[in-house]
DNA sequence: ACTTTGCACCGTATAAAATTCTGTAAATGC
DNA sequence: GCATTTACAGAATTTTATACGGTGCAAAGT
C-alpha cells in the first residue's frame, strides 16, 4: 500500500516547482510570465501544490557565517541497541535539540546521521559532551567536520 | 583577515531572521506584529537584512516522496590526490550533477560527502555507475541510503 | 548640562501585488 | 453530438508592500 498519495502533475506544474525551489519570493505576476499562463491560474496551480503537500513550506536561507555559526558537522552514531524503543527515545532526545539540524537514519556503518551547526569549535566540543553524547542509547559517534561547502543546492532535479 | 564581514543585528532582528527561517511567507504586517514593530521599521529591518547577505535567499520545500524522488543518501567520497587541482576538477564536474544537492569537504574518513536524491534504486546505481564514479578524481565511495529522516529544520540556531 | 546629530520608530498615503469573480474555450465523458 | 468538467484570460477587488513625512530618543560633542 502506498501511503504517499501520487499526485499527478504537468510540465507546467514542474516548471512552477522548480522556480519556487530556488527562488520562493518572485512575484505572481513574475512566475506567470515565466511559464506563460496569466496570472490567475498560475496562482491556482501554485495553491493546489500547497494544498496537496507538494510544497510543504517556505524557508529563509541565512548565511551561517555572518551569524556566528562557524562549525558545521556531520555526526555518525551508533546506538546501543536497534529496538524501536531505544530509536524512539534517541529521537525524543535528538529533536530538543535545536543545534541538530537534521537526523537521519540510514543503513551502513552508523545508524544515524546527524548534521549540527555551533558558534565554534568549543561550543561544539560542549554540545556533544553534554547534550549528545549524555543521551543514553547513544553507543559511538563519530564527527566530520565541514571545511567548505561546495554545493548547497534547494533545487531537486524533478523527475520526468 | 576577515573576509566574513560581520554585521551586527540585535534582538529583534534575531527574531525576524528565526521567523523568516520558518516561514519566509508571513506578511510584513504580521510579522511586525510577532516582533512588536510597526511594518515600516519592520521591511526596513528585513531589507537591510537581504542587503547585508545575512539573508541568502528564500527557497520552497517540497516533498521529495510526492515528486517522485525515494532516494536520498549521502556518499563519503575518496579522491586519488589532495592538491588543489583534482579538488577543483572533482568540484566541476560534481557541480553539473543535478542530483547532488550537496557537495561538502570533510575531515576525518573521506575526503568529502555528498547528498544525492534519485527516483529509485535503479536510477540511483545508474547514477552513481555512469557519473559519480566516473569522475577520474574518485577514488573510493561509501553510499549509506536514508531509510527515514527524522528531522530536517530550516531554522538554524542564532547564537547570542 | 545643553545642544546637535542621527537613527529608529510610527502613522499615513501610494503603489503594487495577490486574490476573487465572471465569462469563455477546450478537453473529457456519455 | 451533447453535457459536464476543467483550465484559462481579463477585469474588479482586496490585501500587501513600499515610500514619505514627522516625532522622539539616545548618543556624541561642546
Amino acid at each position: 500500500m502506498d501511503h504517499s498519495l501520487r499526485i499527478k502533475f504537468d510540465k507546467i506544474d514542474r516548471k512552477i516547482l522548480e522556480i519556487l525551489q530556488a527562488n520562493a519570493k518572485i512575484t505572481n505576476a513574475q512566475l506567470s510570465k515565466d511559464i506563460g499562463l496569466s496570472p490567475a491560474p498560475t496562482l491556482e496551480r501554485v495553491k493546489k501544490l500547497e494544498q496537496s503537500g507538494i510544497i510543504k513550506s517556505y524557508h529563509a536561507k541565512l548565511d551561517p557565517e555572518k551569524i556566528g555559526l562557524g562549525v558545521s558537522t556531520f555526526v555518525l552514531v551508533s546506538l546501543i541497541g536497534h529496538n524501536k524503543g531505544n530509536i524512539d527515545a534517541f529521537m525524543r532526545e535528538i529533536n530538543i535539540i535545536p543545534e541538530v539540524i537534521e537526523c537521519h537514519h540510514i543503513t551502513g556503518t552508523g545508524d544515524f546521521i546527524l548534521k549540527i551547526i555551533a558558534k565554534d569549535i568549543t561550543s561544539y566540543q560542549s554540545l556533544m559532551l553534554e547534550k549528545v553524547s549524555e543521551i543514553k542509547e547513544v553507543d559511538s559517534m563519530q564527527s566530520m567536520v565541514i571545511l567548505s561547502t561546495f554545493k548547497d543546492s534547494k533545487v531537486m532535479p524533478i523527475p520526468a
